[in-house]
DNA sequence: CCGTACGAGGGTACTGAGTGTCGAGCGTCG
DNA sequence: CGACGCTCGACACTCAGTACCCTCGTACGG
């Protein structure tokens, strides 16, 4: 058995060579033997030794790329929470909060567009394994803390800063979420961005200032005359909820 | 070894006599087991083992009453979440849906108002192992899930009805969490309620109809006259803003 | 009164994830 | 040319979780 392996080993440096791509090739043998495994027998019925063995490499090494069994699903995440957050410390004050905290969300979901089929995959498997669901909820904590500690620098001053940070960046990641699984749902057919624009456009109307212009939007239909005497802004909102009749 | 274990069970068995408790009183003596050298010892540093050897109880048994060695951070969640279905299923449209989500979740509250020690002991643990947290938040989803199933059937004719119900249920949710933390790390001083009532009406505020009426607040104070013609909310919501001068 | 059926719990052994440690290969640099 | 350092593999180990089987107490029907 070993010189079999050694033998998988060696047919692999080759393609690596002929690959010439990025600086692991190892970790990217990895991930797609892990995932012809899981498509074919079901992620619980394979074994890291099962994935080690198909990509023709040491188990130690596994875990040398990846901390954990669940790691290999979501390959890119790592990279990709990276992302979002140098994305949030660049141009801090510039925009206004709530979209640049959706500007951000719309960075994880072009990662998802990179790859439609790996994306619609992974979505499969993680829909029907609880324990890949666990996983990816730790990893939309991760995003959503991203977002939510952005918001909290940014509301520093107001009332209520930190609560307005956590719900709006919850609000924002549920809609994101939302619009992602439907455009999972339908196999990545379709303009993904636009569904997410959508969803985001709904997030942004219930909080803070609007969403960026959307075509045909005259801002004259709108005159408001308010008078104030020290009111929150609920109030001022639930005023205006009765005033045009909605519920 | 197994003498002093036969005697530990039969010292068990005595407690249970005099406690005349429910129906599990190893259950709870395998909670208390667990969280005495949880707190001596940290929680990865206990094993199971640990944890029966001290309960003197078979390593059998401990998975029998928890699937699994988180389980024993949170024993009364599941019977929670099934309060919280209950709650909602019973009552069906009696309720404004954002109301009565907001009500669901303060459900939750009471739960963690009851045993404000434990409760606090458990924040500490959870705050500091990544595995509970990672574990806390598949909990908290399936929360999140009852309350966005719910809305969605309130909102079936809506429009964007799945996205409103999952984004409502999401900043729900978040709110809570912001208030239940808060009172968490004031050592469960101070009354819970009140705290988890401002936040909940600052969602409520965003979404569906105001709040329930707050206190010390008169509906005089927010005078509004509004001139429309087809605007959507967002856009009347930014005028708002933009008049008193908020960002 | 006895045998039996049943349910709760204990014991043993096994699988599989994750870790620590060491040693082999190999390239780089002094 | 040798020392260093990095990558990877081999082995051994811990621990969570599971399957299987045993024991004991109890209730029930003959």
């Amino acid at each position: 058995m070993s010189s079999s392996r050694a033998a998988a080993r060696r047919a692999e440096k080759d393609e690596t060579a002929e690959a010439a791509a990025g600086k692991p090739p190892m970790r990217d043998a990895l991930v797609a033997a892990a995932f012809r495994l899981f498509l074919e027998r079901g992620y619980e019925q394979t074994t890291v030794d099962d994935i080690v063995g198909l990509a023709g490499v040491g188990r130690r090494s596994f875990f040398r790329y990846f901390p954990s069994k669940e790691d290999v699903v979501f390959p890119d995440h790592e990279r990709c929470l990276a992302d979002m957050t140098a994305f949030l410390a660049s141009g801090e004050g510039t925009e206004e909060p709530v979209a640049r905290v959706c500007d951000a969300a719309r960075l994880v979901l072009r990662m998802y567009a990179e790859n439609p089929t790996f994306s619609v995959q992974r979505y499969r498997l993680t829909k029907q394994v609880p324990g890949l669901r666990a996983y990816e909820l730790s990893v939309v904590w991760r995003y959503e803390r991203a977002l939510a500690e952005y918001l909290r620098a940014r509301f520093a001053g107001r009332r209520d800063g930190t609560l307005q940070a956590d719900v709006i960046a919850a609000a924002v990641v549920a809609a994101h979420n939302n619009a992602l699984r439907s455009w999972l749902r339908s196999d990545g057919r379709g303009e993904a961005s636009a569904t997410v624009d959508h969803a985001l456009g709904y997030v942004q109307s219930a909080f803070g200032a609007g969403p960026a212009p959307v075509v045909g939007e005259e801002p004259e239909d709108v005159v408001v005359v308010v008078s104030r005497r020290g009111a929150p802004l609920w109030r001022v909102v639930q005023e205006i909820e009765t005033t045009l009749g909605r519920d």
